[in-house]
DNA sequence: CGCGAGCTTGATGCCGATCAATGCATGTGG
DNA sequence: CCACATGCATTGATCGGCATCAAGCTCGCG
């Protein structure tokens, strides 16, 4: 195989949806077997992200939806002077790019957290399709539906809530997601630095990091770096739910 | 004409999109005459909704979308334990309940706060009619990927921003919004109370208090309780972009 | 091995929360 | 009409949580 450069690489292969073990969880959502086969027919290609590289940037031209086949992304926005937010992190099966559509441009960095695979989904083209299907255009809709009512989760958690919440409720998230994807709901190896956690979270990262050392001392989770073991998934609902307080 | 109980009054007359005022902020934008009309046939009635009643509340079955026709509301969502937290106002033109179609349920309350009236736009035939009308459909997935835009703005700000950066931010999008309406862009009456504010901006309301005091100190506003007028937006926007430090 | 990126931990300071009192506008009933 | 209640806003004093600054530590990697 060819290198290529700034290691992007096309594969034009059919794609599989109908095989793809995220069925269940990415569009072809309730979908009868030949709704499947005409959506497979429009998801082309696919992309290979390397860590660090960005699958699309603020100021992009939009037009094409990414699902996750593989990998871990995080998405940020920025402001004209410096500030920049981690807004979302996505895994297995979450689409990306939904915020292009608005403006025909992207809005927001998509940067991979480690070697990633997405499918390329042209926008027009899933335009067209759900215009046939109604089931595919109901799932779509659900899932921008489903975006907008996370962030306003996350707006309540920046707007109200205390660092070893922030990060109670993001771990408690986080592993709820992989369960989904049949891993382990108490063991996880964390994809982002302490740094991304707290730009996600409002809190900088010598507080992350602090509220992990306090949730160790608890006995709530076993921390190795990155390796994380949750102990006591209810205390830390517990502190969420301010059972204590 | 009869007294109705909690406020809610339908009005089966015709609403003519073609003739509303709103017409280029709303969801006909873009559209054509014919197309305006068969939109306009699917928003059947209007509603009208006391000030401090709500349009719909969390937990309620979602059937249709609002459009704000006149008047202005809060989205709040809130916890399991009481913490709530506002994600948004919405004025004329302004589209309520995105939220919804993600779960069949509201996920959050969409309260007016002042005398207000909507339109009722029938989720299942926007959905039939969007199938159909190329040009609604795309007009439509603009606005669901403009709110999750806004999402993220709002969480850069509750992630990053200091209190007056938050409120200056605040008070330049109002101004904005207003403008586009066609009010001055310098002077406003405030719906929402400075706890509502706060809500939104992740912070107290004698916070919001007191950057209002020192913006009137500092001769950028002039505050009367509700009644603002903004003297030197530039100054605010600098405050924002964080020029001076 | 030594370097560097990322993580932990401590000391200090500041911003905004909290608590509390007062002010102001509106409305209500005597 | 006044007395009083109520809801909202302002302002002051104090406190606490998180940011900031500053070392040191760990681990992977050239």
């Amino acid at each position: 195989m060819h290198t290529v450069h700034n290691s992007i690489r096309l594969e034009p292969f059919k794609v599989a949806c109908s095989s793809c073990n995220l069925r269940e969880l990415c569009l072809p959502v309730g979908m009868s077997q030949e709704q499947v086969d005409r959506l497979e027919a429009i998801v082309a290609t696919r992309r290979t992200v390397a860590r660090g590289d960005a699958l699309f940037r603020t100021g992009d031209a939009f037009t094409s939806l990414y699902a996750v086949r593989t990998g871990f992304f995080k998405t940020c926005v920025s402001s004209e002077d410096g500030r920049d937010q981690v807004t979302g992190f996505q895994m297995a099966g979450e689409l990306l790019g939904l915020d292009g559509i608005g403006a025909d441009r992207h809005t927001c960095d998509a940067v991979s957290l480690e070697d990633s695979q997405v499918c390329v989904i042209p926008y027009h083209m899933l335009e067209d399709l759900s215009r046939e299907l109604s089931d595919l255009q109901r799932h779509f809709h659900r899932i921008m539906s489903r975006e907008i009512v996370r962030d306003h989760g996350v707006m309540l958690l920046l707007g109200s809530m205390r660092a070893e919440e922030r990060l109670a409720a993001f771990l408690l998230n986080l592993t709820q997601r992989l369960q989904t994807r049949g891993f382990s709901s108490s063991s996880l190896v964390l994809r982002m630095t302490r740094e991304e956690i707290g730009s996600y979270l409002g809190l900088k990262l010598e507080t992350v990091s602090r509220a992990f050392s306090k949730f160790q001392e608890d006995g709530l989770l076993e921390v190795k770096q990155r390796q994380i073991r949750v102990l006591a998934p209810e205390a830390l609902q517990a502190l969420i739910n301010g059972s204590s307080c």
